[in-house]
Parts: structure tokens; sequence; C-alpha cells
DNA sequence: GAAAGAGTTCCATGATATGGGACCTGTGTT
DNA sequence: AACACAGGTCCCATATCATGGAACTCTTTC
């Protein structure tokens, strides 16, 4: 099983280029030289043709970082739909094994925005579906940015929606620390009466939460046994995506 | 001139991948096979290197999009920063020729944050400076963001700091259909009586405004003619700049 | 049902990537 | 100062690997 038939040079010069990105820190030239096993002549050689085409970039130190492409890319304002095109098998595998809703959110300035959602397996459609101004320290996705900083906590009073919703900020502190314990938040009746949710962290290369996943549904289904079982699926399954995102167990981030 | 002396498939690969990046769009096998003149075979073997290595994967049309390790980069939170990195070079050019302070500025929620800035041609520290809660319709980088939708209307009555500042909606709407014209925002006492700053916007791949340059300095410096002068500096290196992320004149978008 | 279109696979050919080693350059050591 | 060493680039003969034409498959169109 050597490499497929076909382009060894783009497959090798490939292969540094995903080491470079996958890494949260530039990398040195020889820690790639010894990382790959190729020759520091045809590494050398490589990098060269990356440079030249943008795709990485030296810092001062002369080690390289991905280049200005990655970042023409990332100032896209669709850069973050794509985040849900590659969480969708992620997402569409929620969705069967719990029947239930699921959502992808990311943080934007102060407030939750879904990128993407399940509905009885279905993805909704293109248009991003901002919270409709719902609190966030109600819901389970909020909690769970919250909790590992991915969103600046709320100022001042917290609105709340039912006599279940986090009261003041001393609440609010505890459920997060225990979210932060646990690695999962939940939500029973906090939103609405008779809505449950629970969501899990999806982080990236250097251990920082950047999204969150949730499955919501009813408390007549979501409730004591089965939101183990949810949180469970869910840990797990946001694992894979994180680690598809570069993360690497036992990188939890400073915060 | 013909291809450096190193690596011509790696040359070629990065070529179309830079062309997949670069376009707004899906791009289909056949218009990539045309636009670089090569052979259909070397072009399918090239995808192929590059799909199997996530950095190109195909819809469900069967059209090349960037692939997970561009959303894997842009999930970083310092994707940003590296957008900041980008620009480095015009903003401090912007610096020399001005003389004044340089600011960098993308939307984030509802909000103007500053990426990077230039203060007698130093470029500031690592962490994002938020606008201090300044309100943005009193701002130069705040009227660019709004005038071409890069950042959600204010609702409700418009905060005021000077007597210059945009008093209602009306006016807002007044101002900001003059920036749209002009292709600049300016902002003169509005937000600090004896501030002026000016601000034109760069754009993306599909012509949207994704971030914001200005120069500011006492209005005894910035005034009239000055201006003017500003203004014209600010437009033809933000220009520059739009075209390093892709921006082809002349598509300004829909907004 | 034929024909055009889109894309992949195959294969002989030689152009092109390869890696060893020379070489350069900057940095710390005696 | 002279020296050693690590990090990196350049050079070059070799043969491996990428190349493009053509054959082939699958799908869409008329």
């Amino acid at each position: 099983m050597p490499t497929q038939v076909g382009s060894q040079a783009v497959d090798r010069a490939s292969a540094l280029l995903a080491l470079i990105v996958e890494s949260d820190r530039p990398r040195s030239f020889t820690s790639l030289v010894d990382e790959l096993g190729l020759a520091k002549s045809t590494t050398s050689r490589l990098l060269q043709a990356l440079e030249r085409s943008r795709l990485v970039q030296r810092d001062q130190s002369g080690s390289f970082r991905p280049g200005a492409l990655f970042s023409i890319y990332a100032a896209r304002p669709s850069a973050l739909h794509d985040l849900a095109e590659l969480a969708r098998p992620t997402l569409t595998r929620i969705g069967e094994l719990s029947e239930e809703t699921v959502n992808l959110s990311v943080p934007r300035g102060n407030e939750v925005v879904q990128i993407a959602q399940i509905d009885s397996r279905y993805l909704l459609g293109s248009t991003d579906w901002v919270g409709v101004d719902v609190p966030a320290t109600c819901t389970a996705l909020g909690k769970v940015l919250y909790a590992w900083g991915a969103l600046p906590l709320p100022r001042g009073s917290l609105e709340r929606r039912t006599a279940h919703s986090p009261a003041d900020r001393a609440e609010l502190d505890r459920v997060l620390s225990e979210v932060r314990r646990r690695g999962w938040a939940v939500s029973l009746d906090e939103l609405e009466v008779g809505l449950g949710a629970v969501a899990a962290p999806v982080r990236s290369v250097d251990g920082s939460v950047v999204a969150a996943v949730s499955v919501s549904g009813p408390t007549t289904r979501v409730n004591g046994h089965g939101i183990t079982r949810l949180a469970e699926l869910l840990v797990s399954e946001t694992r894979g995506l994180s680690a598809q995102l570069g993360h690497h167990q036992g990188r939890e981030g400073v915060a």
C-alpha cells in the first residue's frame, strides 16, 4: 500500500501543507523534514513551490504558516457554511441515532448563530437562522459556548424565560462549572416549558471551543435516562468532529 | 520565463487549487481544464491528489470547492489575525504615506472589531482591541461596513456622541447612500470633537465587503483638502488589498 | 438509438522530481 | 579569531514519475 499511483510530488507537497495547517503554531523546516522523513532538498523544493503559490508563508523566524490563500478563504462570508458542510456527516449520524433535531452553532459577536440543522434527517436551507434573539443562558448551546469562553459572558442581569432559567450570575457560574466538569450541557424547560436540549463542544487545533452541537426535543422524550444517552452520543460524535478539525485529545486549552 | 525550475506538478496542482479557492463558486472540471489549458488526464489526476489530501472536495454535482483543510483553518480563532498579517504591508504603506493612525476592522456580530492598527508606523500588540463600545454610526469604519451590508443596521434610535453624529435613521440612510456613491466614508467631529477619520472597504471574491480600513487623526490635519487626498490613498490601497483577496474590479456585489 | 459531453484509466515516452553531497550563512564555543 | 555545528539551499546524474493522446465508460441530449 504505497502512495497511490499518480502523483508522488503532489501528495508529498499536500502532506507538508496539511501538517502546517493542522498544527496550531508555525512549523520549522527541520520539524517538517523529520516528521515526513523526506530528503532536505526535496522538502526545500516543495516548500518553495508552495510558497510561490501563496499556500504557505514564512514568518520572521523562517518557520512556515498557512499562506494568503487560506486567509482569502477565511475572509469569505461563506467560510462558516463550509464548516457546516464538513460537519454534515456527523450531524446526520447524530440525527439518525437520536431521532431528534440536531443543531450546529458558532459564536458571532455576542450571539449564537445556527449554521446547520438536521430535522428528521433533513438539512435545512442555506440561510443562517440567527437565534431569534433567544437568551443564550437558557440554551444548552449557549451554555457550552459560555462555559469554555467561546462567547463573552453576558453583562448585567440575566434574561429569563421560565422559572427554570438560570436566575442570576451566581447560579450561572455554578451551572457553567458543572458543564466544564462533565463536558456537556443540558437545558430542561429553561427556554420554554416542555423543551429539552443537550449540547457538547467542538474544539479546534489549539483546544479552543469553536462551535457546539445540540440535540433537542420535547421533554417527554428528552429526560432522565434519555439525557445521559444523548450526552454520550453527542460527546463521542463531537470528539470525532473535533479530531477532524485537528484537535488532539488532551489539549483542552487554557480557558 | 517558463515555470521556475523545480516542481512542475506541484505548481500546476497549486494553480488549480488557487483557482478553486479564489473563485466565488464551485468550479467544474471542464472550466478548470479550459482555464489552465492542461490535458484532461493531467487535470483529473492532480485533482484526485488534491482531493485525497482534503485540499479540495466535490459537491453533489461533482464541481470542486475548497476542502476540509480550509474549513479547519477557518475555524481557528486566529484566522482573522492572519488576515491582518496579509494586510500588514498595505497598512504600513498607508501609515507611511499618510503619517496618521491606520486601522483594519472586521464586523463581528453587531460590532466592529479592530484587528490591526498602525500608529506612527508601529503595528499594535496581539490582542483585539474591541471598539470600546463606540457607536458605529459615528465612525468612518462603521459607516463603510453598514453601507455595504457587512454589518446589520442598528435597530431603534441612534446613539450620538456630538452634535455632528447622525441624528436619525433618515440622516443615516442619506449618509450611507453617499458613502456607496463615493466609495468611501468620512467622520468629522462625530465621535469626538476634534477627531476625524476616513475609511474605505475591503472586498472579497464575491464582491462582498468583509473589512474596512481607516485613517484617523486630529481635524487640524484631517480636514478639507487633506480628506480628499487620504480618501484617494485609501481607495487605491484597499483596492489592491481586495485584489489580493481575489476580488475582481467590477464585481461589486448585489447589496 | 445515435451522438455529443463529461470524466477516468491506460500506456509508452521522456521530461522532471529525486536525494546525496557540496556549499553557504549565521550562531554559539573555545 | 578561529572553529564547529546546525539549518537550509543549490547542483547534478539518474531513473522514477508525471505527462498527454487515445481508448473507454457513463450520462445527458436530441
